[in-house]
DNA sequence: TATTGTTATACTCTATAACTATA
DNA sequence: TATAGTTATAGAGTATAACAATA
């Protein structure tokens, strides 16, 4: 009988990752509520401003969420003045969302948000440290396919 | 004005780590579905097992979470097996957690799939890469306490 | 009167399903 | 008839509040 030393459970990758990311979505959800949205509205606008989705059914799919997610995500940014709904001409029952100059503002607050929290959530590391954190952070998250 | 020069928010830290904690719990809820728990339940367990609450209280507060939550989880691993429910003798509305020997089973068998996900979640890594990050998130993990 | 655990209730988030309009 | 968007409904998870037993 082999008896494999195994770590605790919440010193491996995995369960450590599960707490941070929850921790880290709600710095990020704390930081931009003040905004009026919450990080899924900041990842629906990071898609539209990288041109990677034109009907909300494609949001959808590209944010793993269900259409209908994306009606009630797009209500508020559209409220806000963020994004248009613009009908598609080649097929009316699509609607293209559009990015408005009042959205790229807000979308560059969200980021300066995300940025002062990095600078946080860093500080107790060395740069080089921190440096190797996100770069391995991003191999992961193009890895598993992250709404990028 | 100065035109500061940000990154994509998608790139930053935060961000990312929110992403990554939301697939890292669904990898890791899916592996302890089969054994009938759920991360939570893991998280009771480990916090047991190292002998960092007594009373359900203490353990809400440890987990962060409400009480009410500690007794439905309680609850489940109580009809497992895994758990004994032991009146304090010093103070009669305390209830003394105890694990069981097959609770530490169940927990080993949840930590050695957590070390299997860890496996496939640093495939892409190199070695030294994969040991930096896991030094780097166990750093950030104790500072954001985490329940651990 | 205060506190531990429990139960009952409400709220948030998301998914499923039914519906409208276009194709 | 099939599909895009919408609306209505239901489920999971968690928090708040009321309650019972004990201090």
């Amino acid at each position: 009988m082999s008896e494999a030393e195994l770590p605790e459970v919440t010193t491996t990758l995995v369960y450590r990752l599960g707490g941070l990311g929850a921790i880290a979505s709600a710095r990020f959800a704390a930081a931009v509520e003040p905004l009026g949205i919450r990080p899924k509205h900041v990842a629906l606008m990071a898609v539209l401003s990288a041109g990677a989705a034109a009907s909300q059914l494609e949001l959808a799919q590209t944010l793993g969420v269900v259409a209908s997610v994306v009606v009630g995500l797009t209500d508020r940014l559209e409220a806000l003045g963020a994004v248009e709904r613009l009908r598609d001409p080649d097929d009316r029952r699509r609607h293209r969302l559009s990015l408005t100059p009042a959205g790229r503002t807000l979308l560059a607050s969200c980021t300066a948000a995300a940025t002062a929290l990095d600078a946080e959530l860093t500080a107790s590391l060395s740069p080089a440290e921190a440096q190797s954190l996100h770069r391995a952070v991003g191999v992961l998250a193009s890895e598993t396919g992250l709404p990028a």
